[in-house]
DNA sequence: AAAACGGGGAA
DNA sequence: TTCCCAGTTTT
């Protein structure tokens, strides 16, 4: 028996264990491998993570899928071994290489940290409450980072976790409300041994079986402790609130391409949407998108002329940008431009920007195919 | 407590 | 289309 003095696991007695015991069987088996994941063979063998290598994947992973998290991942580490490295490349470069991942403000958050630690000696703090400290690093990353890396029995609660948990414990309340609840009940799951497999089992399971729609409860190794399987319809889990309606913003984006060829861009302020990003110029949001304001708004005079309407659906809002298009003579001031060669294919370009120069000069930002067609002899 | 913040893949 | 993802920061 537990000492009394244990509040973590025996006030629910052998269940809660029983329940990670199973979650880690089924993670030696069918978890993931993944590039910043050390399997659990190699970890029972003494491989210790590099924290820098979790703490980026981490960052990284923040409301991003895996798969879109693995090229990126391995283009920083490749570029960027250790903090160090990352601390003294130009945060320029690091949003560079950010670029399509989204969430920029992730990319200047990581590199003021980079600094920071590397500052500090080099290395990451090993609690959870002084990982908390660092720019960039929130509830869920100062958790995962302080059990994967360093081995640490923390709660690392993320969109996966709230979604098992709710789901074994077929909790009613809506997910906002429900959340301190669910990490007291991750905390009383949570094993002395292995924390860290702990936390990315309960992720797998999120990813691969318990996933939002259809789970596969059927293979799950939790069934068994599933309340919501009970219940017989577990998709209904979590519950959330109803959201809030997308507002539409409404702007217009000015693409010039310069006697060279060059187009030319700025960078946008490092707060707000795509902070820190390059764009084609914009008028600020809800201004009049349409040919009377088109003289006033533009970045300089030139023959502007219509080039086409841009929509695009963020996750919270709704854009519709109006793209106007004019060859800039060459001697156009673009002191506080940067210019990019019509040749763009190599560059990854947010979407929007991309979007804007694609309505104004069909085919520009299209990838040129690396051989061109043989014909036949 | 609520809003802002990207982009992509799955259903 | 909608949902939601290995969430954090600002208001």
């Amino acid at each position: 028996m537990a000492p009394l003095d244990q509040t973590r696991k025996t006030d629910i007695g052998e269940a809660g264990s029983d329940t990670a015991s199973r979650l880690l069987a089924w993670y030696d088996a069918h978890h993931r491998e993944l590039p910043w994941r050390i399997a659990p063979r190699a970890l029972a063998s003494g491989t210790r993570p590099d924290p820098y290598r979790v703490w980026l994947s981490e960052v990284m992973l923040q409301q991003t899928t895996v798969e879109a998290v693995k090229a990126y991942f391995r283009a920083f580490v490749e570029k960027w071994p250790d903090v160090e490295a990352l601390a003294a490349a130009p945060t320029e470069d690091v949003m560079k290489a950010w670029a399509g991942l989204g969430y920029y403000s992730r990319a200047r958050n990581l590199k003021a940290c980079a600094d920071l630690v590397a500052r500090r000696g080099g290395s990451f703090p090993e609690s959870e409450a002084a990982l908390r400290e660092l720019p960039g690093i929130g509830a869920y990353t100062a958790a995962a980072i302080a059990a994967i890396a360093f081995d640490r029995p923390a709660a690392v609660v993320d969109g996966n976790v709230e979604r098992v948990v709710s789901r074994l414990f077929s909790i009613a309340t809506p997910l906002s409300e429900a959340k301190p609840e669910i990490r007291v009940l991750v905390e009383r799951m949570v094993p002395d041994k292995r924390p860290g497999d702990f936390a990315q089992a309960m992720m797998d399971l999120g990813a691969t079986i318990c996933t939002p729609r259809r789970p596969r409860c059927m293979l799950c190794p939790l069934r068994a402790d599933c309340s919501a399987i009970l219940s017989g319809d577990p998709e209904r889990f979590p519950v959330r609130l109803p959201k809030a309606e997308k507002p539409l913003r409404r702007g217009a984006a000015f693409v010039a391409v310069r006697g060279d060829g060059a187009i030319l861009l700025r960078k946008r302020a490092d707060k707000g949407l795509l902070g820190g990003m390059t764009e084609v110029p914009t008028t600020a949001w809800t201004a009049r998108a349409d040919g009377a304001t088109t003289d006033a708004a533009a970045p300089f005079p030139a023959n502007w002329r219509r080039a086409g309407q841009i929509a695009h659906v963020f996750t919270h809002f709704a854009l519709e940008l109006d793209v106007f298009h004019a060859q800039a003579s060459g001697d156009t001031p673009v002191g506080h431009f940067w210019s990019l060669p019509s040749d763009i294919s190599g560059e990854a370009l947010p979407t929007v920007m991309k979007k804007a120069i694609e309505a104004a000069i069909p085919g520009a930002t299209k990838k040129p195919s690396p051989h061109p067609a043989k014909r036949p002899a």
